[in-house]
DNA sequence: AAGTCGGGGAA
DNA sequence: TTCCCAGACTT
Protein backbone atom coordinates (compact mmCIF):
# COMPACT_ATOMS: atom_id res chain seq x y z
CA UNK A 1 0.00 0.00 0.00
CA UNK A 2 1.78 3.17 -1.15
CA UNK A 3 -0.07 5.53 0.92
CA UNK A 4 -0.59 5.84 4.83
CA UNK A 5 -3.02 4.82 6.78
CA UNK A 6 -3.39 9.16 7.30
CA UNK A 7 -3.37 9.78 3.99
CA UNK A 8 -6.09 7.70 2.37
CA UNK A 9 -8.59 9.01 4.90
CA UNK A 10 -7.47 13.01 4.32
CA UNK A 11 -8.22 11.95 0.92
CA UNK A 12 -11.25 10.40 1.78
CA UNK A 13 -12.53 13.14 3.88
CA UNK A 14 -11.62 15.68 1.48
CA UNK A 15 -14.79 14.07 -0.66
CA UNK A 16 -16.79 12.72 1.48
CA UNK A 17 -16.19 13.99 5.19
CA UNK A 18 -19.00 16.31 7.30
CA UNK A 19 -17.82 20.34 6.91
CA UNK A 20 -21.01 21.48 7.48
CA UNK A 21 -22.05 20.94 10.94
CA UNK A 22 -22.97 23.59 13.25
CA UNK A 23 -19.73 24.08 15.48
CA UNK A 24 -17.82 23.68 11.99
CA UNK A 25 -18.66 26.87 11.37
CA UNK A 26 -16.49 29.88 12.50
CA UNK A 27 -14.93 27.09 14.30
CA UNK A 28 -14.28 28.26 18.20
CA UNK A 29 -12.66 26.09 21.21
CA UNK A 30 -15.42 27.39 22.95
CA UNK A 31 -18.11 25.87 20.49
CA UNK A 32 -16.01 22.77 19.50
CA UNK A 33 -16.14 21.94 23.69
CA UNK A 34 -19.70 22.35 23.96
CA UNK A 35 -20.53 20.06 20.93
CA UNK A 36 -18.34 17.64 22.15
CA UNK A 37 -19.33 17.24 25.98
CA UNK A 38 -23.27 17.27 24.11
CA UNK A 39 -21.92 14.63 21.61
CA UNK A 40 -20.95 12.49 24.49
CA UNK A 41 -22.80 9.04 24.50
CA UNK A 42 -25.46 10.90 22.08
CA UNK A 43 -25.95 11.13 18.31
CA UNK A 44 -25.14 13.99 15.90
CA UNK A 45 -29.05 14.65 15.04
CA UNK A 46 -30.28 14.74 18.89
CA UNK A 47 -27.65 16.86 19.48
CA UNK A 48 -27.76 20.27 16.71
CA UNK A 49 -30.96 21.92 18.01
CA UNK A 50 -29.88 21.84 21.18
CA UNK A 51 -26.48 22.63 20.32
CA UNK A 52 -28.28 25.80 18.73
CA UNK A 53 -30.42 26.32 21.64
CA UNK A 54 -27.27 26.46 23.67
CA UNK A 55 -25.19 28.72 21.86
CA UNK A 56 -27.45 31.20 21.31
CA UNK A 57 -28.75 31.78 24.80
CA UNK A 58 -24.33 31.15 25.90
CA UNK A 59 -22.44 32.80 23.00
CA UNK A 60 -19.42 32.91 25.20
CA UNK A 61 -17.60 31.15 27.85
CA UNK A 62 -18.43 34.39 30.40
CA UNK A 63 -21.72 34.07 29.49
CA UNK A 64 -22.41 30.59 30.59
CA UNK A 65 -19.74 30.80 33.39
CA UNK A 66 -22.41 33.68 34.87
CA UNK A 67 -25.55 31.84 33.87
CA UNK A 68 -27.91 30.10 37.16
CA UNK A 69 -27.15 26.75 36.80
CA UNK A 70 -31.01 26.29 36.78
CA UNK A 71 -30.83 28.20 33.11
CA UNK A 72 -28.11 25.44 31.93
CA UNK A 73 -30.06 22.58 33.11
CA UNK A 74 -32.99 23.90 31.06
CA UNK A 75 -31.45 23.80 28.20
CA UNK A 76 -30.15 20.40 28.94
CA UNK A 77 -33.79 18.88 29.32
CA UNK A 78 -34.39 15.71 28.11
CA UNK A 79 -30.85 15.37 26.73
CA UNK A 80 -29.46 13.10 29.24
CA UNK A 81 -26.79 12.47 31.20
CA UNK A 82 -27.13 15.80 32.98
CA UNK A 83 -24.06 15.72 34.79
CA UNK A 84 -22.60 16.87 31.58
CA UNK A 85 -24.15 20.17 31.81
CA UNK A 86 -23.00 20.48 35.71
CA UNK A 87 -19.75 19.89 34.62
CA UNK A 88 -19.81 22.31 31.88
CA UNK A 89 -21.09 24.69 33.91
CA UNK A 90 -18.74 24.61 36.62
CA UNK A 91 -15.54 24.18 33.87
CA UNK A 92 -16.46 27.48 32.45
CA UNK A 93 -16.63 29.14 35.53
CA UNK A 94 -12.56 27.93 36.55
CA UNK A 95 -11.47 29.01 32.94
CA UNK A 96 -12.87 32.55 33.56
CA UNK A 97 -11.19 32.15 37.20
CA UNK A 98 -7.78 30.54 36.25
CA UNK A 99 -7.51 31.58 32.73
CA UNK A 100 -9.12 34.66 32.47
CA UNK A 101 -12.22 33.69 30.06
CA UNK A 102 -9.57 31.96 27.76
CA UNK A 103 -10.11 28.51 27.08
CA UNK A 104 -6.84 26.35 27.95
CA UNK A 105 -4.62 25.50 25.45
CA UNK A 106 -2.63 22.14 26.71
CA UNK A 107 -3.59 19.20 27.13
CA UNK A 108 -2.65 18.73 30.64
CA UNK A 109 -4.82 21.87 31.81
CA UNK A 110 -7.83 20.98 29.21
CA UNK A 111 -8.40 17.63 30.95
CA UNK A 112 -8.19 18.84 34.34
CA UNK A 113 -11.20 20.58 33.97
CA UNK A 114 -14.72 18.41 35.01
CA UNK A 115 -15.94 16.92 32.54
CA UNK A 116 -13.15 16.65 29.80
CA UNK A 117 -11.17 13.60 29.84
CA UNK A 118 -8.16 11.97 27.57
CA UNK A 119 -10.66 11.74 24.07
CA UNK A 120 -12.49 14.95 24.39
CA UNK A 121 -9.35 16.81 25.51
CA UNK A 122 -7.53 15.98 22.31
CA UNK A 123 -10.76 16.18 20.24
CA UNK A 124 -11.07 19.86 21.39
CA UNK A 125 -7.05 20.74 21.09
CA UNK A 126 -7.46 19.27 17.77
CA UNK A 127 -10.23 20.23 16.02
CA UNK A 128 -10.10 23.43 17.33
CA UNK A 129 -6.15 24.09 17.92
CA UNK A 130 -4.86 22.00 15.33
CA UNK A 131 -2.68 20.34 17.96
CA UNK A 132 -1.92 17.08 17.07
CA UNK A 133 -3.30 14.31 19.67
CA UNK A 134 -5.01 11.01 18.95
CA UNK A 135 -8.98 10.53 19.83
CA UNK A 136 -10.90 7.45 21.09
CA UNK A 137 -14.51 7.39 20.74
CA UNK A 138 -16.51 4.57 19.67
CA UNK A 139 -16.58 5.70 16.20
CA UNK A 140 -12.22 5.54 16.28
CA UNK A 141 -12.63 2.50 18.69
CA UNK A 142 -15.00 0.74 15.93
CA UNK A 143 -12.75 1.82 12.77
CA UNK A 144 -8.93 0.70 14.88
CA UNK A 145 -10.31 -2.59 16.15
CA UNK A 146 -11.77 -3.71 12.37
CA UNK A 147 -8.52 -2.57 10.42
CA UNK A 148 -6.02 -4.34 13.61
CA UNK A 149 -9.07 -7.16 14.11
CA UNK A 150 -8.81 -6.35 17.73
CA UNK A 151 -9.81 -9.06 19.95
CA UNK A 152 -12.25 -8.07 23.15
CA UNK A 153 -13.89 -6.09 24.41
CA UNK A 154 -12.71 -1.91 24.57
CA UNK A 155 -14.43 -1.54 27.92
CA UNK A 156 -11.37 -3.71 29.36
CA UNK A 157 -8.38 -1.69 29.95
CA UNK A 158 -5.32 -4.01 27.77
CA UNK A 159 -7.60 -3.56 24.90
CA UNK A 160 -8.46 0.12 25.29
CA UNK A 161 -4.92 0.69 25.73
CA UNK A 162 -3.72 -1.38 22.57
CA UNK A 163 -6.33 0.97 20.86
CA UNK A 164 -5.26 4.32 21.87
CA UNK A 165 -1.23 3.19 21.09
CA UNK A 166 -2.88 2.59 17.71
CA UNK A 167 -4.49 5.95 17.76
CA UNK A 168 -1.65 7.59 18.42
CA UNK A 169 0.46 5.82 15.79
CA UNK A 170 -1.64 6.99 13.32
CA UNK A 171 -2.54 10.55 13.99
CA UNK A 172 -0.71 13.11 11.80
CA UNK A 173 0.96 16.36 12.36
CA UNK A 174 -0.28 18.15 9.01
CA UNK A 175 -4.17 18.21 8.95
CA UNK A 176 -4.61 16.86 12.57
CA UNK A 177 -8.12 18.32 12.90
CA UNK A 178 -9.34 17.15 9.58
CA UNK A 179 -8.16 13.31 10.27
CA UNK A 180 -9.52 14.00 13.97
CA UNK A 181 -12.74 14.81 12.00
CA UNK A 182 -12.60 11.68 9.56
CA UNK A 183 -12.09 9.17 11.72
CA UNK A 184 -15.60 10.12 13.87
CA UNK A 185 -16.91 10.26 9.93
CA UNK A 186 -15.66 7.38 8.39
CA UNK A 187 -17.06 5.24 12.23
CA UNK A 188 -20.11 7.53 11.32
CA UNK A 189 -20.84 7.17 7.67
CA UNK A 190 -18.95 4.22 6.47
CA UNK A 191 -17.45 1.81 9.42
CA UNK A 192 -21.03 1.38 10.64
CA UNK A 193 -22.21 -0.59 13.59
CA UNK A 194 -23.58 -2.74 11.55
CA UNK A 195 -23.59 -3.38 7.48
CA UNK A 196 -20.78 -1.02 6.77
CA UNK A 197 -20.73 -0.21 3.65
CA UNK A 198 -16.83 -1.65 3.05
CA UNK A 199 -16.71 -1.00 -0.73
CA UNK A 200 -16.77 3.23 -0.16
CA UNK A 201 -13.65 2.66 2.82
CA UNK A 202 -10.62 4.11 1.95
CA UNK A 203 -8.88 1.60 4.43
CA UNK A 204 -10.91 -2.04 2.89
CA UNK A 205 -7.20 -2.97 0.92
CA UNK A 206 -5.21 -3.71 4.18
CA UNK A 207 -8.54 -4.06 6.69
CA UNK A 208 -7.84 -7.31 8.34
CA UNK A 209 -11.94 -7.39 9.55
CA UNK A 210 -12.96 -6.87 6.27
CA UNK A 211 -10.24 -9.48 4.52
CA UNK A 212 -11.30 -12.18 6.99
CA UNK A 213 -14.79 -11.14 6.34
CA UNK A 214 -15.28 -10.85 10.55
CA UNK A 215 -16.49 -7.21 10.62
CA UNK A 216 -19.31 -7.77 12.76
CA UNK A 217 -17.15 -9.74 15.37
CA UNK A 218 -15.14 -5.84 16.06
CA UNK A 219 -15.09 -4.34 18.49
CA UNK A 220 -15.70 -7.16 20.89
CA UNK A 221 -19.44 -6.82 22.68
CA UNK A 222 -20.00 -5.66 26.01
CA UNK A 223 -20.72 -8.71 28.13
CA UNK A 224 -24.63 -8.24 28.85
CA UNK A 225 -26.11 -8.32 32.16
CA UNK A 226 -30.05 -8.30 32.90
CA UNK A 227 -31.32 -4.95 33.68
CA UNK A 228 -33.14 -4.71 37.07
CA UNK A 229 -36.53 -3.22 36.87
CA UNK A 230 -37.65 -0.86 39.50
CA UNK A 231 -41.04 1.29 40.23
CA UNK A 232 -41.71 4.33 41.30
CA UNK A 233 -45.21 6.38 41.97
CA UNK A 234 -44.95 9.95 41.12
CA UNK A 235 -47.14 12.32 43.06
CA UNK A 236 -48.83 15.01 41.04
CA UNK A 237 -50.02 18.01 43.20
CA UNK A 238 -52.07 20.14 41.35
CA UNK A 239 -54.55 23.21 41.97
CA UNK A 240 -56.31 24.59 39.03
CA UNK A 241 -52.62 24.86 36.38
CA UNK A 242 -50.18 24.37 38.91
CA UNK A 243 -47.86 21.38 40.11
CA UNK A 244 -45.59 21.00 42.86
CA UNK A 245 -41.97 19.74 42.01
CA UNK A 246 -39.07 19.47 44.41
CA UNK A 247 -35.25 19.38 43.40
CA UNK A 248 -33.66 16.60 43.52
CA UNK A 249 -29.91 16.28 45.31
CA UNK A 250 -26.82 17.77 42.86
CA UNK A 251 -25.48 14.22 42.70
CA UNK A 252 -27.26 10.83 41.30
CA UNK A 253 -29.53 10.16 39.37
CA UNK A 254 -31.25 13.33 37.53
CA UNK A 255 -29.16 15.69 40.01
CA UNK A 256 -30.49 18.82 39.81
CA UNK A 257 -33.21 18.30 37.99
CA UNK A 258 -37.00 19.09 39.49
CA UNK A 259 -39.66 16.63 39.99
CA UNK A 260 -42.61 15.28 41.51
CA UNK A 261 -42.14 13.50 44.90
CA UNK A 262 -41.92 10.00 44.79
CA UNK A 263 -43.51 7.52 46.97
CA UNK A 264 -45.67 8.10 49.47
CA UNK A 265 -43.66 10.30 51.44
CA UNK A 266 -44.99 13.83 50.86
CA UNK A 267 -48.43 12.74 51.94
CA UNK A 268 -47.83 14.23 55.30
CA UNK A 269 -46.65 17.30 54.17
CA UNK A 270 -50.24 18.01 53.46
CA UNK A 271 -52.63 19.33 56.12
CA UNK A 272 -55.84 18.44 56.77
CA UNK A 273 -56.51 19.42 52.73
CA UNK A 274 -58.94 17.41 50.78
CA UNK A 275 -57.66 16.44 47.49
CA UNK A 276 -59.01 13.70 44.50
CA UNK A 277 -56.96 11.31 43.12
CA UNK A 278 -56.53 10.37 39.57
CA UNK A 279 -54.67 7.97 38.12
CA UNK A 280 -52.52 8.64 34.39
CA UNK A 281 -51.51 5.76 32.68
CA UNK A 282 -48.29 4.08 34.11
CA UNK A 283 -45.20 4.18 31.69
CA UNK A 284 -41.70 2.72 31.89
CA UNK A 285 -38.57 4.44 31.03
CA UNK A 286 -35.29 2.60 30.87
CA UNK A 287 -31.97 3.94 32.10
CA UNK A 288 -28.54 2.86 30.84
CA UNK A 289 -28.51 0.18 33.88
CA UNK A 290 -32.49 -0.24 35.13
CA UNK A 291 -35.82 -0.12 33.89
CA UNK A 292 -37.92 2.70 35.79
CA UNK A 293 -42.14 1.82 35.72
CA UNK A 294 -43.63 5.45 37.15
CA UNK A 295 -47.27 5.49 38.03
CA UNK A 296 -47.94 9.19 38.17
CA UNK A 297 -50.59 9.86 40.56
CA UNK A 298 -52.59 13.18 40.49
CA UNK A 299 -53.65 14.36 43.44
CA UNK A 300 -55.90 17.41 43.27
CA UNK A 301 -56.52 20.18 45.54
CA UNK A 302 -59.68 22.10 45.75
CA UNK A 303 -58.38 24.61 47.78
CA UNK A 304 -55.45 27.14 47.00
CA UNK A 305 -51.73 25.08 48.05
CA UNK A 306 -50.43 28.57 49.92
CA UNK A 307 -50.08 26.79 53.12
CA UNK A 308 -50.44 23.23 52.11
CA UNK A 309 -47.25 21.64 51.68
CA UNK A 310 -45.28 22.48 54.72
CA UNK A 311 -42.02 20.56 55.16
CA UNK A 312 -41.12 20.21 51.26
CA UNK A 313 -38.56 22.36 49.79
CA UNK A 314 -40.04 22.72 46.58
CA UNK A 315 -41.91 25.00 44.05
CA UNK A 316 -44.79 25.60 42.30
CA UNK A 317 -44.97 26.08 38.31
CA UNK A 318 -47.61 27.04 36.35
CA UNK A 319 -47.41 24.52 33.72
CA UNK A 320 -49.08 27.38 31.20
CA UNK A 321 -45.44 29.26 32.11
CA UNK A 322 -41.99 28.78 30.28
CA UNK A 323 -40.66 26.56 33.03
CA UNK A 324 -36.96 27.17 33.24
CA UNK A 325 -35.29 24.66 35.22
CA UNK A 326 -34.10 20.84 34.34
CA UNK A 327 -36.57 18.41 33.76
CA UNK A 328 -35.95 14.73 33.54
CA UNK A 329 -37.57 13.01 30.57
CA UNK A 330 -40.20 11.41 32.33
CA UNK A 331 -41.36 14.69 34.08
CA UNK A 332 -41.47 16.70 30.59
CA UNK A 333 -43.78 13.84 29.54
CA UNK A 334 -46.31 14.01 32.80
CA UNK A 335 -46.66 17.95 32.44
CA UNK A 336 -47.09 17.32 28.24
CA UNK A 337 -49.95 15.04 29.42
CA UNK A 338 -51.37 17.34 32.03
CA UNK A 339 -51.64 20.25 29.29
CA UNK A 340 -53.73 17.63 27.48
CA UNK A 341 -56.13 16.80 29.91
CA UNK A 342 -56.56 20.08 31.51
C1' DA B 1 -12.01 -3.02 37.21
C1' DA B 2 -16.66 -2.28 37.93
C1' DG B 3 -20.58 0.66 38.67
C1' DT B 4 -23.00 5.12 37.81
C1' DC B 5 -25.14 8.33 34.89
C1' DG B 6 -30.16 9.46 30.09
C1' DG B 7 -32.30 9.37 26.30
C1' DG B 8 -33.18 8.22 21.70
C1' DG B 9 -32.26 6.22 17.08
C1' DA B 10 -31.67 2.00 14.65
C1' DA B 11 -32.09 -2.79 13.78
C1' DT C 1 -36.76 -6.03 22.33
C1' DT C 2 -31.54 -5.01 22.41
C1' DC C 3 -27.61 -2.40 21.22
C1' DC C 4 -24.92 1.56 21.52
C1' DC C 5 -23.92 6.33 20.49
C1' DA C 6 -17.97 12.31 19.35
C1' DG C 7 -17.29 9.14 27.64
C1' DA C 8 -16.17 10.71 32.25
C1' DC C 9 -16.32 10.10 36.99
C1' DT C 10 -16.63 7.56 41.42
C1' DT C 11 -15.69 3.78 44.26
Amino acid sequence: MADTFATRVLAWFDKNGRKHLPWQQNISAYGVWVSEIMLQQTQVTTVIPYYQRFMQRFPAIDSLASAPQDEVLHLWTGLGYYARARNLHKAAQQIVQQYGGQFPQTLEEVMALPGIGRSTAGAILSLACQQQHPILDGNVKRVLARYYAIDGWPGQKAVENQLWNLAGKNTPAKRCNHYTQAMMDLGAMVCTRSKPDCDMCPLQADCLAYAQGRQSEFPGKKPKAQKPQKSATMLVWLYQRQVYMEQRPASGIWGGLFGFPETEQSANLIGAQEWQTEALPEFRHTFSHFHLDITPQIRLLSAPPGNVIQGGSGRWFDIDDAIEVGLAAPTQKIINQLKHML
